[in-house]
DNA sequence: TGATCGCAGAATGTATCCATATCAACGAGG
DNA sequence: CCTCGTTGATATGGATACATTCTGCGATCA
């Protein structure tokens, strides 16, 4: 039972020298901006080529991918961009329910000034923005930030990969808004950067719970957002 | 965008003919019945010649087995049974109390008598029971089967997740726990199957999350399960 | 003496080729 | 006309060979 330590730094995000992280990265970005719809086919071959590379780091990127819930393999078949049914999605947001509460609790205050400040301004941005691609980067540059100082490993990339399998239907979601659903999310995002700058972690924990199961309650409302394709 | 549909059958658990899903089936018996410990190297060429296999079925395999968080990859540098630091340990604990209880109250209601006939078999074979790999195994049997009829896939995947790579600390834990502590858990366990027999779900939720949370500050009582080796 | 550079060995990453499983089209039979 | 079996094309899985990267040990120089 030799154990051997690990290197310290178990989680390396900067681009790898490897080929099949790149494959990897730029695929997550094709699917997490909707250039690559859910149900989608992807081919080893089409990736290999279009990348120059061989098929064998294509293989190792989508296996990278299916670990983070975005991609579905299956074995002699082929892969597909992962989809949820509705059921799932609301799963997801009942797990986020229940998880990014402690995150918030966890992060407030562990929060620098200048976080906080930059927390802000993206609320601010946020309100005056129009493009619903702007609106899903900033929506969650924010929320993930303010999670940021948290130090739960563990529940961070659980949400994390949330974030990623629901993005999809957050932008199908996203272009449904009516003017009166904007001004909510307008209201909720207000609330809880007030107490985030108070350092209210209670009152953020309430606030936050309440805007993602809003959120779930709305999309309930959209079952056309699944149809089988 | 065409987005084809996927085959009916996400999921295949049944063991599939494809090698890497073979040794990756192994591997994990491996790492979860302790033969191979947190930290521990795994080295491609001597799986693969272990396996009869070349080197690529087992590359594939460990990323299966990362993708259930049972390994850990670093570029260009290898493999290692994935470890926990004691925070990280807790943590997984602390969402386990969050999302078990939800699992136990969507499966309730869905068990069949059947069903929860094996499960009071599993009590009464843990308090008979004396050897610590069988208990592990009955225990995780018995809580895991409590769950399998909820329909939350993606929280039973999280929860499985979760076991897996705690797995090895609740076999150290589960050598240092006295006779006291062994009673305290058989009650637990008795309340748990009473409350499922009755189907009595807010009981079940109650006596779930007590189940755990003490084990979770237990567990931070033995710091010494989680020196660096 | 110690610190840095460099080289050698080993392990991982990649490419190419071949084997095999899957699926759809086609044709024969009922 | 429908059903079932066969067959062929296509895409994935696996093996071997080669390239690249990392690590640790030792030599050299300040």
């Amino acid at each position: 039972m030799s154990a051997q330590g690990l290197p310290q730094n178990q989680r390396i995000d900067k681009a790898s020298t490897v080929a099949a992280d790149k494959i990897a990265g730029q695929l997550r970005s094709d699917i997490l901006g909707g250039r690559l719809a859910p149900g989608e086919r992807i081919m080893q071959e089409v990736l290999a080529e279009q990348f120059g590379a061989s098929r064998m780091p294509v293989r190792e990127a989508l296996r990278i991918l299916q670990s983070d819930g975005l991609v579905t393999l299956i074995s002699n078949s082929g892969a597909w961009v992962s989809k949820l049914s509705m059921a799932e999605c609301a799963e997801a947001y009942e797990i986020r329910e229940r998880l990014e509460p402690l995150l918030i609790r966890e992060s407030i205050p562990l929060l620098s000034d200048h976080e906080i400040d930059v927390l802000t301004g993206l609320v601010e941005a946020l309100e005056e923005n129009t493009d619903v691609e702007m609106f899903l980067r900033l929506d969650r540059q924010f929320h993930l930030l303010s999670y940021s100082a948290a130090p739960t490993a563990i529940v961070s990339e659980i949400i994390h990969r949330l974030w990623n399998t629901t993005q999809h239907y957050r932008r199908a979601f996203t272009l449904l808004m009516n003017s009166e659903r904007r001004q909510i999310t307008t209201y909720e995002h207000r609330l809880l950067i007030d107490a985030i700058q108070r350092r209210d972690t209670d009152e953020a924990e309430r606030t936050l719970l309440g805007h993602i199961r809003r959120t779930r309650h709305e999309l309930g409302r959209h079952p056309e957002l699944f149809i089988a394709s």
